[in-house]
DNA sequence: AGAGAATCTTGACGATTGTCAAGAGATCGT
DNA sequence: ACGATCTCTTGACAATCGTCAAGATTCTCT
């Protein structure tokens, strides 16, 4: 076993430094177990996500997750930070491309609608995690990010929208979120309980609520 | 043991028929436990709460849960419904008696204040039984209900507010509702992470954002 | 090819979990 | 006061949990 490994696994955050080279394959596995553990966390949800149930989600056994990381609590921590990169991306196209207000909007809640009904699972893995916050403070500085960079998002999108239309912005950054977000978690849980009319029952609110922010 | 009993606690929901009379006495314990399961969710939140801390904070041990609650999940639901009475109630007191609309934002910032300050564990158990339900169908309604009856007692306090101005109120009750959610969630996680002007942050923020809405 | 390091599997450990059965204690009607 | 019923405790169970150590396997470099 690698003492200098071990070391790197006790601060969980320094990239490790190996004693051979390389470092990008042991990253790598690093990653591919997290993906397993987020894949876990949105089935199974935190309350019930096990090391040996993320081990079966990837090609390895249980053990190997001590190797890579130093305990339940890296890992999963490891994981909300490789999650964070999923998330905040996912509009920068339309948001770039799109030439009217109409475009836009129609685009964004296409966007919007797309991503509840293909990846409604790893939504609501990102609010369990965000309970967890709630309770545990290891989680907190990782997830005020992730809230703090959606937050950027959703503004991003609004700002390019009302200078679409030669509008100033009529909320806060935090209340707009807050408004998004709150709607999101809503009609995601419709959503999830079998509602098929969910999805765009949020866009038809959000289609009426845009415009009157900016 | 009773077999009526038995039967009604297979079924989640009918009010236990007793062989005997005391089917009050019968139901205040359960409360009692009840009360214990929603202090232990509060302490630990859910997916570390286990019957038998749960009975800790009772004054009996851990095999009287089963004699009350067919199980687990029995317990945890009956304590979300449970919970739903003590949170809709909070505001009614100003918003009935307040005569201007400065009387009521304010009155209605400072309740919230408080509220945070004195019951941001309580609050926290919320969130987390919310996003539990996203897993969890057992959940679904009663968290769904419960959520109405936030979404409601925020339309109530709003609309008051904007009855004493002769506005109208200028989005919907989900969206409304949602807004309110997401600031309160935001600035809760703040507040548990020792920011000491989260609280007086949510609140100005607030008092942006009321007189806009209606 | 062979030595040594890196990687992964296996199996075990102590602790904790939900559940339940057996029985002790308390309470009630008679 | 006695017997029946309700209430609660105790202790056990099988399962599952995180963790770790020992060893098998694979990889890498000379």
């Amino acid at each position: 076993m690698n003492q200098a490994l071990l070391k790197a696994k006790a601060g969980r955050d320094a990239p490790p430094r190996r004693g051979r080279l390389p470092v990008d394959k042991f990253n790598a596995r690093r990653v591919e177990l997290a993906e397993a553990a987020l894949a876990t966390l949105a089935d199974v949800g935190y309350a019930r996500t096990s090391l040996r149930e993320i081990a079966q989600k990837s090609e390895f056994t249980h053990g190997v997750l001590h190797y890579y990381f130093s305990d339940k609590f890296d890992l999963i921590c490891c994981s909300v930070r490789y999650y964070k990169a999923k998330c905040v991306t996912r509009y920068d196209q339309i948001t770039a491309t799109a030439r009217s207000r109409e475009e836009l909007l129609e685009g964004f809640l296409e966007k919007l609608g797309e991503t509840i009904r293909t990846e409604a699972h790893m939504h609501r893995l990102w609010y369990d995690l965000r309970a967890q916050a709630l309770f545990e403070s290891a989680f907190r500085d990782d997830v005020t990010a992730i809230d703090k960079s959606l937050e950027d998002m959703v503004w991003r999108i609004m700002s390019r929208y009302a200078a679409l239309g030669d509008k100033q912005i009529a909320v806060s950054p935090e209340a707009l979120y807050a408004l998004f977000d709150g709607l999101f978690q809503k009609y995601l849980l419709q959503h999830l309980s079998g509602d098929t009319d969910a999805i765009s029952a949020l866009q038809s609110e959000l289609r009426r609520l845009l415009p009157m922010i900016g």
